[in-house]
DNA sequence: AATACGGGGGA
DNA sequence: TCCCCAGTATT
């Protein structure tokens, strides 16, 4: 059997269930594949189901606040994704008449959809022939046809969705994106796939050449740069802390956080902390490490070395937030640690 | 063409 | 440790 018809077949013998395959809803394929952009089924399984029961169509989605919306994509990550998830349901929902655009052309316009996840929307929902090329498209024809050209230059971006329209399956676009999605994910693995079981082994050019380890080929690695993070975790006398929203450009964009001190190097002791101008606003009783050492958040791009320090007021904080409402904000997954192991 | 953007899981 | 995940936007 050649390649589209042989991905369908086992496809339909290997695929998994999922909530997202049992409809062909352009708002439920487009929140599904929204949160599965550079994150596993795994992941994003919990998050769609809650998103789904909140949010049961656009509108829900529309009226809802950003801050609701990012607080139930607490944990997932490139929070980007929610800011525009909700931006592009607004579109929809108050501009568009609550019908998402039903062409590929159309959907690569809306905030947040690229060339992936229009072809997706567009194929699922509505048939239209666009193959879809995410990392596991990405292995899978590399490997297959033997393709040495880098995944992640702009001619290998350009070449493997040209290789992708040649060998897609004209008639059943919706089951051959997910049958070559499902594959890469669980037979053609990135790690030790096993290729004895394949049944593509008799025609697959990296196991004839036995190239499988080395393809595809991705050029470049990311520099990490290190932070040093200082938390300044109020705890005055009615029991009030103090969260900040991150207004400027970088990671964690609208989130929540505590009043935060960024050193260049890091902090020895607390006297240099207790300069800054708004630690001298309050009459500081105390002002204590919560741990031992640093925690050390790990993110793609960059190595966060945190102290979270507890500081105790004698007065009152002016906008204090109450420890039983702490945990509504949406805030990241270091903070979110932090509250935990603190018991707010 | 490069880089920023989260967090987690597997080897 | 390192890789990479149903990628996109910005520089």
């Amino acid at each position: 059997m050649e390649f589209s018809n042989c991905l369908i077949d086992w496809y339909l013998k290997n695929k998994r269930d999922l909530p997202w395959r049992k409809t062909t809803d352009p708002y439920k394929i487009w929140l599904s594949e929204i949160m599965l952009q550079q994150t596993r089924v795994a992941q994003g399984l919990p998050y769609y189901i809650r998103f789904t029961e909140q949010y049961p169509a656009v509108e829900d989605l529309a009226n809802a606040h950003e801050d609701e919306v990012l607080k139930l994509w607490q944990g997932l990550g490139y929070y980007s994704r929610a800011r525009n998830l909700h931006a592009t349901a607004k579109k929809v929902a108050f501009e568009l008449n609550g019908k998402f655009p039903d062409t590929y052309k159309e959907l690569l316009k809306l905030k947040g959809i690229g060339d992936y996840t229009a072809s997706a929307i567009a194929s699922i929902s509505f048939g239209e022939g666009q193959p879809v090329v995410d990392g596991n498209v990405y292995r899978v024809l590399a490997r297959y046809f033997g393709v040495h050209t880098s995944i992640n230059s702009s001619l290998g971006v350009k070449y493997f969705k040209e290789l992708a329209h040649e060998v897609k399956h004209e008639k059943q676009i919706a089951i051959y994106n997910q049958a070559i999605m499902e594959f890469g994910a669980n037979q053609c693995k990135p790690q030790s796939p096993d290729c004895k079981v394949c049944p593509l082994k008799g025609s697959c050019a990296a196991l004839a050449k036995d190239e499988v380890k080395l393809l595809p080929v991705k050029i470049k690695k990311t520099k990490i740069t290190k932070r040093y993070f200082n938390y300044i975790v109020f705890v005055d006398v009615n029991g009030n802390t103090l969260l900040q929203r991150r207004t400027k450009k970088g990671i964690w964009y609208n989130l929540y956080e505590f009043p935060l001190i960024e050193t260049v190097t890091p902090v020895k002791n607390k006297s240099v902390l207790l300069e800054e101008s708004y630690l001298q606003d309050h009459h500081v009783v105390s002002m204590e490490l919560f741990h031992k050492g640093d925690i050390i958040h790990k993110l793609s791009h960059q190595h966060l070395y945190t102290k979270f320090w507890i500081v105790h007021l004698h007065g009152n904080l002016p906008n204090g937030i109450s420890f039983a409402r702490v945990k509504e904000y949406a805030v990241p997954v270091l903070v979110a640690n932090f509250i935990e192991e603190f018991g707010f």
